[in-house]
RNA sequence: GUGAGCGUAGCUCAAUAGGUAGAGCUCCUGACUGUGGCUCAGGUGGUUGUGGGUUCGAGCCCCAUCGCUCACCCCA
């Protein structure tokens, strides 16, 4: 016997209920999304290295160590995207997008490939749910980007949600912060562990979100990116926070929130769930205002957030799930000496009609087609039989009442409308 | 990449101190020759993740490997 083969590792299959959650929660999202004017796009999963090597930035996990990089057959190095951001980027700037209305708003979903240890709420093929706005600085930009994520997740039914929000500051805030920041560390060096004296040379902010108790203690007398914020930025999430304000979003401060990609500048945040273990986090996004320069556009500052799609499921309110229809809530079975192909036929009719029908086929009993039905969930029987057959007459059967009429075939879709 | 726990039927799990694999659910058939959800009877389904070792004998012990799960790390 052949050796079977088995999906790769970090990644899944999604099977039948599950993936009418999956469709639902996207079909949700577009119409969300399409009352804030956002348009769909769809990149690549394949992008040359560069790309992200250049964006996400080269110091940091993902680039360093997370991708699935490979060269193809003319020797070019290509990565499968671990993230959607930069792709979008990319595609603005080589259709020129630009050119088109300010600013661009554009929305994907799709897999996202890492190659890390598979846990709780993290898979090595990933989905996400993001947005991209392209072309306006402003702080009620931001606000508007938030109020729609909020929104999104309200449909889902998620309820107090709260987000966390930090500023990072421009590059030139953030340029004077590493410096004090590593002016302070420094002399401590010996104190740290080995990845925060690595990354004391290469990206000390990183430091400022570690997690072991030691390096938190050392880091309590440490300047603040506050203290060395420009007017700009301090002034950019002021008047984030007075419109997250004036629309009532639930959002705290967290000083310490950094983010692991090198394109954020100013706004940061993050929105964490219950329930995910220890990666808790759904949703990750801040201000991008050099990337688009970066990848060789025009300058043009950029916001977007990403959705983690797979943690986002696992999550889901339960009234949002349960609300996810059921198939096929009819069945139409033939009797006795009737043809499969008469419930075939009549099957046909009623789709025709746009409802959900599936037909009896295989030649098994009725008894076993009417269990077969009741356990599939179907609502409605509709029995052929012969000696209905001759009078255009169908044996109409509701399996939750129990009860059942004879009709006239052309009364059959008003009368199953009726009842569905 | 590091650590820990776990891999027996499609699913959930059994298998006394190593003695040659079983149940429930699912699926199919029948009891009920044109009528389901209950019950009963029967059937399909496994080279115990894989490879090696110890042993007269391994699902059980040892090693390796693959996979799963959780955590570190990182992030969605």
């Amino acid at each position: 016997m052949p050796r079977a083969i088995k999906s790769v590792k970090g990644t899944r299959d999604f099977l039948p209920p599950e993936t009418r959650l999956w469709s639902a929660v996207e079909e949700t999202a577009r119409r969300v999304f399409d009352t804030y004017g956002y348009e769909e796009i769809r990149t690549p999963v394949l992008e040359e290295t560069d790309l992200f090597v250049r964006s996400v930035g080269e110091s940091t996990d993902i680039v360093g160590k997370e991708m699935y990089t490979f060269l193809d057959k003319k020797g070019r190095s290509l990565t499968l995207r671990p993230e959607n951001t930069a792709s979008v980027v990319r595609a603005f700037v080589q259709h020129g997008l630009a050119n088109q209305p300010l600013p661009a708003k554009l929305f994907y979903i799709g897999p996202q490939f890492r190659y890390e240890r598979p846990q709780k709420g993290r898979y090595r093929q990933f989905h996400q749910i993001g947005a991209e706005l392209i072309g306006d600085p402003g702080p009620e930009t931001d606000a508007e980007l938030l109020l729609m994520l909020l929104r999104f997740l309200g449909e889902l039914g998620f309820r107090d949600l709260l987000v966390q929000l930090n500023t990072v500051g421009d590059d030139e805030s953030r340029a004077a912060y590493r410096e004090g920041l590593r002016s302070f560390l420094e002399p401590l060096r010996q104190q740290l562990g080995e990845d925060s004296r690595r990354r004391l040379d290469s990206n000390p902010l990183r430091i400022l979100d570690t997690k072991s108790p030691e390096e938190r203690e050392l880091l309590k007398g440490a300047p603040e990116l506050a203290e060395f914020l420009s007017e700009e930025s301090r002034d950019h999430f002021d008047g984030l926070r007075r419109a997250l304000d004036r629309f009532g979003v639930a959002y705290e401060i967290e000083p310490r929130l950094v983010r692991g990609l090198d394109y954020y500048t100013r706004t940061v945040f993050e929105i964490i769930s219950e329930g995910l273990g220890a990666q808790d986090a759904i949703v990750g996004g801040g201000r991008y205002d050099g990337l688009v320069a970066e990848l060789g556009g025009p300058e043009l500052p950029g916001i977007g957030f990403a959705i983690g799609e797979d943690r986002l499921i696992e999550v889901l309110p339960e009234r949002f799930s349960q609300a996810v229809a059921a198939s096929e809530p009819v069945v139409v079975i033939p009797v006795g000496e009737v043809p499969a192909v008469e419930a075939l036929d009549l099957a046909e009719r009623l789709r025709a009609e746009g409802l959900a029908v599936s037909a009896e086929l295989s030649g098994r009993s009725v008894k076993a087609a009417l269990k077969k039905a009741d356990r599939s969930g179907a609502r409605l029987a509709i029995l052929i039989g012969e000696e209905e057959l001759g009078e255009g007459l169908v044996t109409l059967r509701d399996l939750k009442a129990a009860d059942q009429s004879t009709v006239p075939r052309a009364d059959l879709v008003a009368r199953v409308e009726e009842i569905l």
